[in-house]
DNA sequence: GCTGAAATCACACATTA
DNA sequence: TAATGTGTGATTTCAGC
């Protein structure tokens, strides 16, 4: 049963904070809140608890470092059965290439991003984790040539009132 | 002019752990290597500042929340022209909801993925930043059901040879 | 929000290969 | 000579008040 719990502007602002680099000392942070340091440390330990900081990571721009590949991959299922798509998930969330997976509507049933090192690893991950699958009815991929931006920043407003938002807790 | 680095098995250990928790210290980490707690550290500053290490960041899971939509949005410039699609570039890496901006070949010539609060939001944003733009000739919109996955997590090899990357510096 | 103890970070230097 | 390990002081974290 989920719960529910706001989040406040000195919240909202940790949180802008924190996605853009949470390696600052807590010290600093506080002093751009203007509240003491514990007290900072305190809101980013509940923001913990709370699940609305679900990680903590360096990330590594292997783009620029001129490593690896990415693809778009669009799959269909053979069987739509809750089961079955939810077997395919769990599989998708296993597979350490598939970096993004969404359920959609359309002509295909799944749009999933995909990183591997070179085009025959994206072969061999294909028939491996897709078409080797069992319940792949049909699938289509595309090669984006450039990303031009990726952020997992989101942008909360600072402004605005008490902002709800559930928690796994 | 881009200079080049090799990143060795510790480097590739390093950053599978970084990435997937960037808060553990230095001492766990280094014991974890089987090195000393300065080199694991000294490792880490190199990697920061080669840009192998591009951010460190807090993620919100902002959909575990029930807080914000996303959306799969599709362009098509109407000039293919260099300096209008930096252009388009620029533009999209300053508008706070696009998270993901991809070049892609095919019908469409970028593929975006947009979070906003609502679907009103979504729609004030098309009119200003898409179809408000000046040089977009289509778009289409496409609202995926579910994210069943997204992680920023590349799996770095940790038995292969020395792994040539490209550096900032 | 303040203070102090414990832990971590980060440096200079010695050591090894 | 370049990289690792040892020891030590400065910072930071974090609990109790």
């Amino acid at each position: 049963m989920p719960q529910y719990r706001t989040l406040d502007k000195l919240d909202r602002k940790l949180l802008n904070l924190l996605q853009k680099d949470n390696q600052t000392p807590t010290r600093v942070l506080a002093d751009k809140l203007h509240i003491s340091q514990p007290t900072c440390l305190r809101r980013i330990r509940e923001l913990r608890e709370a699940g609305v900081i679900s990680a903590e990571v360096a990330m590594v721009d292997s783009f620029a470092l001129g490593y690896g590949m990415l693809a778009f991959l669009e799959v269909s299922l053979t069987n739509q059965a809750d089961e079955c798509m939810r077997e395919f998930e769990a599989r998708m969330n296993k597979e350490a290439e598939v970096m993004q997976c969404y359920f959609v509507s359309g002509e295909y049933d799944y749009f999933l991003v995909v990183h591997v090192i070179d085009m025959d690893a994206y072969y061999q991950f294909v028939r491996r984790a897709i078409s080797g699958s069992g319940n792949v009815r049909h699938f289509h991929s595309r090669f984006p040539m450039k990303r031009a931006k990726f952020t997992t920043r989101i942008a909360f407003d600072e402004k605005a009132a008490e902002l709800p938002v559930r928690t796994g807790k």
